[in-house]
DNA sequence: AGCTATAGATGTACTATACAACTATCCGGA
DNA sequence: TCCGGATAGTTGTATAGTACATCTATAGCT
């Protein structure tokens, strides 16, 4: 193995854990900012945001998360009333999922929590790295649509994804 | 607000968005890679690893769990034959915790799965994205001291792995 | 009409987790 | 030397999130 492999490899390794330290920081301390809104409510949230409404089925595909997840996830968020359910006129066996403006309302303070969680890590930081690293990581989200970490892999026929998943 | 106050909340916005898909995923995922070893397990085992033995308290106050959790984890590991207990002489409170052979064996080929995986993400990253997206995730995972996205800060001797866990 | 696919809900089971209470041990005074 | 408070870990209990299997209703093709 040449130097630059070496470096290489080091390199990928440190992402794969440092990643890993990520994820399992913010699963331990999503719910304390906001018991309320928890990692998944509030990414189902952002994504209602997002997309303007959609289906249950969207945000399963979305987030790897099987339809019964989703389906208890929405009856929760529903009795919080933080979306609302219409009917889909041209199908009847599904339902628009909608945020109410009270699930606009927690959207915005919880992305606002996070947002200054976020600011306060990066502290001190140039504007450049701060820009490079929101850039590098959008990139490596989008990745090859053939899963990595254990990325979705989802037929979508979004295109958007790349910028909407949350 | 400038321009530049603009893109920088948006790059910022931007990072909390995208970690917060990244640990959408990796726990949804984590465990299927493989099955035998949670994205949990994984970690205190790779900690246990970097630190060539440790107390269950060293663990939980590393990773923002409650000793309960990680005690009933290290049952679990060592019923799996991955780590074992030693008594701790200077203390009949607390055991070190070693891995077994088994356990790094185990925790050999799950890092490396993981690094397939991630590898995967970055096919087609040139070398220096690669690094410089290595190097930025250490230093938002080392970050300020005062605890960013929740961390707790934790004083510990290896500066490479993670730092303050929160 | 009939068959199959799809959207979602429900029954069930399991894992990870926290918090509280408990045991055993350690340590710093008085 | 003994006591009270701190500390390491275990166990009891409760809760959330999740998956898988199954069920209902609806779509849509042939």
């Amino acid at each position: 193995m040449t130097d630059s492999e070496t470096r290489h490899r080091e390199a990928v390794d440190a992402i794969q854990r440092e990643m890993t330290v990520f994820a399992r920081r913010a699963r331990a301390f999503a719910g304390r900012l906001h018991p309320e809104l928890t990692l998944v409510s509030y990414t189902l949230l952002a994504h209602l945001e997002d997309s303007g409404g959609c289906l249950a089925k969207d945000l399963a595909a979305r987030y790897g998360l099987d339809k019964s997840t989703v389906s208890r996830q929405v009856r929760a968020l529903e009795q919080l009333g933080f979306l609302e359910r219409r009917s889909a006129p041209e199908d009847h066996r599904a339902q628009m999922l909608h945020l109410t403006p009270a699930g606009t309302d927690i959207l915005a303070q919880v992305t606002e929590s996070r947002h200054a969680a976020v600011a306060e890590r990066l502290a001190g930081w140039g504007d450049a790295d701060v820009a490079g690293f929101a850039e590098l990581l959008i990139r490596y989200n989008a990745g090859p649509e053939t899963s990595g970490d254990g990325s979705i892999t989802q037929e979508y026929s979004n295109p958007d994804i790349t910028e909407t998943v949350r």
